[in-house]
RNA sequence: CGGGGUGUAGCGCAGCCUGGUAGCGCAUCUGGUUUGGGACUAGAGGGUCGUAGGUUCGAAUCCUAUCACCCCGACCA
């Protein structure tokens, strides 16, 4: 490609409603132009990148013997209301009506399409399992949309669908498709984590989100290295602190704490550490009209959706009212404590061990020191509620003395996969005959990828101030050759027009600056364009018999021998893709 | 959906408070000088001031309504 035939949109400032970087290096570099809120037009340069995305996973889950398939966008309202999801899905699902008055949906996702289709085209057990794909546009009209293409309303997205006669072989097409999805994102060259997603209730590998590190991420993730643990931070197991409990060694005493209501006055009031503290929280119950009690050490967070999964507490989870606390406790927030509290109690993991701790008093502006549990109040029941937090011990270690700990990074969810069981199949009535010639319910799996978000998220991982640094595998055109003085030297036109033609015939992309631009729009150009791989010829060197080469990445250019131009471009072609 | 904010040339903004018929930078086009990291110079084109009402002799400016967009939160996967 030529640039004069190229679409070039490239700005030099930054247009004022993007807020983040990827957000607006694709402003920047031309890439996408918004519509409307959360709707973009992709220009050429975005789109060479989607397609290589899009290229790559569906080589991907070829490879893994999924088919593809293509179905509509625009879907009829029976197959989701047979599904129950019509009345269900809310605001964010896109209806609309035809001219007859019929209604339609602009498709958010495609498990009520797939299954319906399945339920008519597999009818032995000897077709499965099964699993098809497409990429296509979806449409969720999120209340928010924000950051570019990164969180769109109408996003392009690789969805798969499986169909199995038994969960055994669910599991396996779910372990192919883990590793598919880890192929995939090895390939795209960025870094990612399998974060388990797993909710518990279903239990064993039911879902896996693959997540983009990345610092701009909507999702804090919790992750060990040692033991290849990765989760999402509100389900990361938090595991007990401290060790063992030491054995009362103060007694009980009162204080008075006058003015002094959160832990952090508390510790600097009676010069305490805050790990000695603990605070006692009250929430609704799950008893119509009670109220129960959460215990955490005074620097570890509550973590909602673990305590929204404790029996006694009500769901969603709901604070305790001034006046609840007044009654239950005889006291404000701020001084309650577990001493001659009448309430049902339960500690975090790190609480339950503490001894001669700090708490208040159930009474305004007054704490007890030397507290120990079973002595001066009743035993907790012990429960898993606190947040994780950098350095906590990963939950896979069983021996808290080994290097184990888990970081706290952000990532971006760039995929999911998980098992759906026979939810939908139920729904739309998929059955298949199994070998005694019975009808049975097929279990699905579903396993989705972001590719217009993997193209957002690739570029937060790689950027610098001049722009972007893609990965050789979605770069929009590998190598780009920036000629000085075009169209001034016949000898720098020919070396150059060349070397694009050999390029070209070798299959190479290669964008060819024949602007009659100034050396330097040209090289910001191509740096904001992120393009990999750049040369440079002009007269200067060429009489030295020399090509610039500069890769992206690095700090200074290299000389490379004119004779030897191709062969260096083409194993640093090859050294890049091995590297993938 | 709640709170806040912004709509003026392709992009970034000023002008609005204190009404007098629109300006700056970048980009674009033409000529000249330039050409190894976003040049210089001379000229040119481009705007229903989001939209609709109202007040006024006169509205980008004041008032009302409305639409769009952005940010924070809630929500969702």
């Amino acid at each position: 490609m030529r640039t004069t035939n190229f679409l070039l949109s490239t700005l030099k400032e930054t247009p004022a409603d993007a807020e983040i970087i990827s957000h607006q290096l694709m402003l920047r570099a031309g890439m996408i132009r918004k519509v409307a809120a959360g709707i973009y037009t992709w220009l050429p340069a975005g789109l060479r990148v989607m397609r290589k995305v899009e290229n790559i996973v569906r080589q991907e889950m070829d490879k893994a013997g999924a088919q593809e398939v293509l179905m509509p966008s625009v879907q009829p309202a029976e197959l989701w209301q047979q599904s129950g999801r019509w009345e269900m899905y809310g605001g964010e699902l896109l209806r609309m009506k035809d001219r007859h008055g019929r209604d339609f949906a602009y498709g958010p996702t495609h498990e009520v399409v797939i299954t319906s289709l399945m339920a008519n085209e597999i009818r032995s057990y000897k077709q499965l399992p099964a699993n098809f794909y497409q990429i296509q546009t979806k449409f969720r009209d999120e209340r928010r949309p924000r950051f570019g293409v990164m969180r769109a309303r109408e996003f392009i997205m690789k969805d798969a669908y499986s169909f199995h006669l038994d969960q055994a072989s669910l599991q396996e097409t779910y372990d192919v498709m883990y590793q598919t999805y880890t192929d995939i994102f090895n390939r795209l060259g960025l870094g990612f984590r399998a974060v388990d997603a797993d909710n518990g209730s279903i239990g064993g590998n039911a879902s896996h989100e693959f997540h983009v590190l990345a610092d701009s991420g909507e999702d804090a993730i919790a992750v060990c290295d040692k033991y290849q643990y990765a989760a999402n931070v509100e389900l990361a197991e938090a595991l007990q602190l401290g060790g063992a409990r030491p054995a009362a060694s103060q007694e009980m005493d009162r204080v008075d704490t006058p003015g002094q209501h959160t832990i952090a006055a508390i510790c600097e009031f009676l010069s305490a550490p805050i790990e000695s503290t603990i605070k006692t929280l009250l929430v609704k119950g799950e008893e119509q009209g009670s109220v129960v009690a959460l215990v955490l050490r005074g620097d570890h967070e509550l973590n909602e959706l673990k305590a929204e999964k404790h029996p006694l507490v009500a769901s969603p989870l709901t604070w305790a009212s001034d006046e609840e606390v007044q009654s239950a406790a005889g006291c404000a927030p701020g001084s309650i404590g577990t001493v001659g509290l009448h309430l049902s109690v339960t500690a975090d993991r790190s609480a339950v061990n503490l001894a001669n701790f700090i708490c208040g008093a159930n009474q305004d502006d007054v704490h007890l020191t030397g507290v120990n549990w079973g002595r001066d109040c009743p035993e907790p029941i012990e429960f898993d509620l606190r947040v994780v937090v950098d350095g906590d011990f990963c939950a896979r270690s069983t021996d808290q003395q080994d290097d184990s700990r888990l970081s706290i990074g952000r990532g971006i969810e760039v995929g999911h996969i998980f098992q759906l069981g026979t939810k939908y199949s139920e729904a739309m009535n998929a059955t298949c005959l199994d070998n005694n010639g019975k009808a049975a319910l097929m279990p699905m799996g579903c396993y989705g990828i972001g590719v217009s978000r993997i193209v957002a998220a690739a570029i937060e991982q790689n950027n610098d101030a001049r722009g972007i640094i893609w990965p050789d595998a979605i770069a929009p055109f590998q190598i780009v050759i920036t000629p000085i003085g075009y169209k001034k030297s016949d000898k720098v036109k020919s070396v150059c027009d060349q070397l694009y033609q050999q390029l070209i015939s070798l299959g190479i992309e290669a964008l060819l600056d024949d602007r009659n631009e100034r050396p330097g729009i040209m090289f910001a150009d191509a740096d904001l364009m992120g393009i990999p791989h750049r040369v440079v010829i002009g007269e200067k060197s060429l009489d030295k018999g020399q090509i610039e080469y500069k890769n992206r990445r690095a700090e200074a250019a290299e000389d490379i021998a004119q004779d030897a131009i191709l062969d260096f471009l083409k194993s640093a072609l090859l050294k890049a893709k091995i590297a993938e």
